[in-house]
Parts: C-alpha cells; sequence; structure tokens
DNA sequence: AAAATTTTGATGCACGTGCCTCAAAATCGT
DNA sequence: ACGATTTTGAGGCACGTGCATCAAAATTTT
C-alpha cells in the first residue's frame, strides 16, 4: 500500500540573526559585523559565525534588511531619443514595469539622450553617484568614452548594464540577444525557405557602425557561405534612419541585381526599407527576413510581404534588465546571470 | 545651448501610512481598516482614504508588510514522476530558483506524483491548507478530479497554476506556451524546410490522451492543408512511452509510406522515436522537427538529424511560476500576467 | 605588570506595516 | 434625551535587520 502523499514539515521559522549568534556562541552585535564585513573581527571569530550560517543554512532576509535601511531602488534606462517603434514599445514597458515594481521600492525613469554623442553620454553618466541612482541600463553604441565613463560608474558604486545594443565589454552582462547566433539564425531560415537553385540575398541595415549590425551581418555571412553556397549575400546597404538614402541605395541595388530572391532587413526599425521594397517592382517570391515586432513588421507578416521575423521581447527585455541591476545592486552575483533572452522567431502563423 | 542632462529629483521619501492619515485626516488605525479592507468604517471615510492614496501615489511597502507579518511564499511543485530529460531540467531550475529566491523569503518544493493518477493527485491537493502552502503549480493532464481539486483549493485560498501542461479551464493562467502556436510553427517550418514537390509527414507523439498533442496536432494540420497542400499528414503514432511500441509502430507507418518527407515528433521526450526513425533506413532529406532542449536533441541538431527544435526554456518556466504565485498570493491581479512564455525556435546555428 | 590596543557584548532605536486592545467620539433608534 | 450601536482614535508591540554607542573583556605591546 502506497504511503500517503503529505506535504513535508509544516513552515519550519528561517533562522535569524539572533539565531546565529546564540549557535556561534557570539553576540548579534558580532554576528552583525560578520554578515556585513565591517572589520575589527578576529578570524577564529569570522569562522565561528560562518560555521553557524553553513550550519543553519541562513539567508539574510532581504525585506528587512532593505526596510531597515530604508533602502530603495532607484534605475535610469538610458536610451537613443529616436522614436522607432521598438523604442516605443521598449519605453511603454519601463513605465509599466515602474508600476509593477512600486511596491518592492524599485523606481525605473527614463534618461533620452543623443545616442551618437558619446560626450554628452558621459557627461550625463559622470553625474550619477550612488546617493541618486542604484543602477543603469544603457542602450548606446560603445564608444571609449561610453566604456570609460561606464567603469567609472562602476567603481563609484553605481551599476551599469549594457541594454540591447553593443557593448562587447561587459560580455556577459548584455541584456539582449546574442547577434552573432541572431545572424545565424536568420541565415538559416533564408537558406531554408529560399527554394530557388541560386540568388542574391539583400542586406539592409541601418548602419553597420554599430556593433549589433556587425555581428548580425558576421554571423548571416558564416551560416550563408557555408551552408547555402547556391546563395550569395550582397554588401550592406545603410539607410542612416533617411528615407531618401535607403531609396536611393535601395532601388540602385534591385537594378544592379536581377536575381534577388531574399532580403534581410538587420535594423531594428524595418519601415523604411521594406516601403521602399514595397516599390520597387521585385519578384513575388522573395523571402524577407526583419528584426522586431512593432505594429508595421507584425502587419507585414500578416499579409505576407515578410516571411519571418527574429525578434526580442520587449517587456522581457525590460524586466529582466530591472531583476538584474537589482541583483547587482544587492551584490547576488549569483545564477541570476541565467536570465539569457531568447531570441524568438515569428511566422505569419504564431503571431 | 543645450541643457545639461541631470538626474531628476534626489530620492524622494514614499509616503507610509503615516502619510496617508495625516492627509486624509483620519487616524492611522483608520487607514490600516480601509487598507487590510477590514469592516467598520464609513464609506465616506474609506472615500476620504482613497483619495489620500490617490493624491499621495501610495503603494505599500510590501517588504514592510511581509516583515510585519512575518510571511514567507511556500510554493510546491506537483510534477510527474516519470525521469525524462526536459522534466530534470525543470527539477535543476526548480532547485536553483529556490536558492535564489530564498532572500526573498521564498520556499520552492518539489511534490512528485503518478500523473496518471489523477485520484491521488487529487488527495494530495485535499491536504493543502493555506497555512502550509501558499501556492501550488501543478503538471498533470486535466481530468475532472483535478479540476475540481483545483477550484476547492482556490476556494480555500492557496492559488495553483497550471504547469506546462494541459489546463485548459484556467485559460490565460497557464505557465506555458500556446501548444496551438506551437503546432503552427512547427508546420510552417516543416513545410517551408521540404523542398519535395510533394510527400507525406509522419507525427509522432507519446499519448494523444493529453490535450497538448491534440492542440500541437491540431494547429500543424490546420498550416500543412491552408498552406501547404502538396504535403499530408499521417494520422498520429503513439508510443506511450514504450521503446517497444514504438519500434512496431513507427517502423510498420514508414513501411506503409514510402513518400516519408518529414517527421514531426510531438512529445517532449523525442529521444525514443528519434533513435527507432535512425534505424529505419528512410531517405536522407527528410526533414525533422521535434520538441524540447535536453542533451539527446541537442546532439541531435548538431549531427543534423534534427532540423529544427521548439522549445520552451526551463529556467524561465520555473521562475514564470514562481513570480507568478507570488503575484497571486499577494492579490497583485495587475499586468504581471504580461509574463507570457514564449516559444523558441532553435535550429543548429543557434543552440 | 601596566598600558595600549583590539575584539566583543549589551543595549537600543529605526525602518513601515499588521494587528491588537481599549477608550472616546459620533451616530442611530426609540 | 437616553441607551445601544457603530465608527474612530490613541497607543503599543511585533517582524528581522542595520547601525550606533559605550563599556567590558581579551589580547598585544611596552
Amino acid at each position: 500500500m502506497q504511503k500517503s502523499l503529505r506535504p513535508s514539515t509544516p513552515n519550519m521559522a528561517r533562522p535569524t540573526t539572533k539565531d546565529l549568534a546564540r549557535v556561534a556562541g557570539v553576540s548579534r552585535a558580532t554576528v552583525d559585523r560578520v554578515l556585513n564585513g565591517r572589520e575589527g573581527v578576529k578570524s577564529e571569530t569570522v569562522e565561528k559565525v560562518t560555521a553557524a550560517i553553513r550550519e543553519l543554512g541562513f539567508v539574510r532576509n532581504l525585506s528587512a534588511a532593505n526596510l531597515a535601511k530604508s533602502k530603495s531602488y532607484r534605475f535610469i534606462f538610458v536610451l537613443p531619443r529616436s522614436g522607432d517603434q521598438f523604442l516605443d514599445e521598449i519605453l511603454r514597458h519601463i513605465h509599466e514595469a515602474g508600476e509593477v515594481f512600486a511596491s518592492d521600492m524599485i523606481w525605473a525613469e527614463v534618461q533620452p539622450i543623443d545616442e551618437n554623442d558619446p560626450h554628452q553620454i558621459a557627461a550625463f553618466l559622470a553625474t550619477l553617484s550612488p546617493g541618486d541612482v542604484d543602477g543603469v541600463a544603457i542602450m548606446a553604441p560603445e564608444t571609449p568614452q561610453l566604456r570609460d565613463a561606464m567603469t567609472r560608474l562602476g567603481e563609484r558604486g553605481v551599476c551599469a548594464l549594457p541594454f540591447i545594443s553593443n557593448q562587447a565589454l561587459s560580455g556577459d552582462n548584455l541584456v539582449g540577444i546574442d547577434n552573432r547566433a541572431t545572424g545565424k539564425t536568420a541565415a538559416t531560415l533564408m537558406g531554408r525557405f529560399i527554394h530557388a537553385p541560386r540568388g542574391q540575398i539583400l542586406v539592409i541595415a541601418e548602419s553597420m557602425q554599430s556593433r549589433d549590425s556587425l555581428e548580425r551581418r558576421l554571423g548571416f555571412d558564416q551560416v550563408i557561405n557555408d551552408s547555402f553556397s547556391h546563395l550569395t549575400t550582397l554588401p550592406s546597404l545603410e539607410t542612416y534612419g533617411s528615407a531618401d538614402r535607403a531609396e536611393r541605395v535601395i532601388t540602385a541595388a534591385t537594378k544592379r541585381n536581377p536575381d534577388i530572391v531574399g532580403v534581410y532587413v538587420m535594423s531594428s526599425e524595418a519601415r523604411i526599407p521594406l516601403e521602399v521594397l514595397e516599390k520597387a517592382d521585385l519578384p513575388q517570391q522573395i523571402v524577407s527576413i526583419a528584426h522586431e515586432r512593432t505594429p508595421f513588421t507584425e502587419a507585414a507578416l500578416r499579409n505576407g510581404s515578410i516571411d519571418a521575423l527574429i525578434t526580442q521581447d520587449p517587456g522581457h527585455l525590460v524586466r529582466s534588465a530591472i531583476r538584474r541591476l537589482r541583483a547587482l545592486s544587492d551584490n547576488l552575483t549569483t545564477s541570476t546571470s541565467q536570465e539569457k533572452i531568447r531570441i524568438e522567431v515569428l511566422i505569419a502563423t504564431n503571431i
């Protein structure tokens, strides 16, 4: 006969610093000194306390600690001004998250900056001190100035996190997708979606200055060359966010290359290039892949003018950044880094 | 000249219940009565307090509240015993998350159950009371008994969340992916990856009893029929988790249908069917799509025996469930429901 | 051994909210 | 206007931790 299932031990009280003091045979004051790394404690005593911590499985009660310190987290998202639809979504989610996290004493604000003025960004970061701000998420191209400013921020005790864009230095810290893998995914889908025996692929970016674009392009080319050698990729076209320029370079490219069978729009704002392509009379069978979910790309996916969309979820990005900043702020270096942002592949049938 | 950028107001103190009392012109006791919905307060007074709440933008400090109540959250994951690789991952992440969330006074435990014994599950759920447990995440097939047990749990004040599997009743509450959309995605990829002018697709499931499989199949067929009419789908083969049975039904099906160009393995444990298929001598060009990332499927993706993998991230699932349970537990019905679990598409180039 | 120094203990307040009690005040019914 | 009832106020303790102060004890230096 089977043993009946029961929930295990009823709510066993969690050990407190008081328990630690008792078990370690020291006073609460000493426990406090050890826990908060204050000096003036014999290493022998420190060992007694840490032993007690291990024995009891003590974990500091963050609620109580934050309450005692009347700590509240203040995070700033440093974002470009340019109002593309993807950024609008990010903004919306920051404000939304601000409300949700309010009861956890977390404030999230936005600081718009001119993303192409590294000096301005660095100047802004220089004004921040631990008293004002606990963490910053920065979406801006990586420049020496910015890198320095971020390092100095960290030294002053304000944690900084690269957000969505660029920033190779921070490596694992980036809140955003792996752009190399993103490019590879785009290429694989492109290669497998195209049934033509051979042809050329148009690649359009806002600017190849940004590391994102470079890495996507790198991954994209690698897969196309390795696995789909019947296809060739054309040099990247840069729009610089201008509709006029987009029209010029794209129509020129389509005229020059009659065998285009695929288009890859790498920039997060796909509207301009796609509208231009719409006007150019390309063969219907062309496969097109773009990035980020916006009202425009969603509609394009529905009506078939985009075949696949590779996206990162804006809400997830924002919440993840906030949680990461909080963890950094608390020195919880632990596995919170697990929170990897994943690429989503959207096609007409699963939007 | 541009105005220099500065962080806005320095840390303004958040309003407390004391401030509320002052502004509303009542005592802290009355504020407390209103905030916690205790009765015996004139509606006129309630209005005064809520007005003050709005005016000050008061948000209850959850840390302080939980501390005062010495509240800690205890969540139980009710999971099938069967040790497939996907479940192992889930287990691992639950234990990991348990450590990460410990400082937030959140405990996560696992209760293994026999997923095919609804009576046992219901009996277990019946033993749970709000004193013991704050929330339960349940991964089990939907049955009338289970549905009733969950409803009764909710009435007793323990929140219950369907996890990964089944449970249509709860609708939006499910922590897991949309299986209909999943099937559609699989079909779209299958249809576009297959270059053959026509052919048949083998569909393999563990059991078509489960709602997951049914919904995936539904979505899959819909897209194949609508958009890829040159392909036909074969009736679902059921393995019931048995290698022997899998071998029998699959080899029979492959003999009967010489024109197989694709295989869709719907079950979360893809190893058995794929090993069987390996032995059957099918044409190389066959496109195969499976689910969930496990050591086996990952290797298969790498060596090319799987072309695409549709997955849900186990760590994300677990953390999301915990956060949702906490929100439910706190009656924060707000937009935390935003936390949708997204489908990931894995291909050899982005694992 | 005395003095100087380091290490520890005892104690108390603070954080913001929940929850309790008891009395005072306001409102109601007759 | 009286008692009965409802509504409100005042006050205080608790939760677990951070932080401060001051004295006592232990250890080192002279």
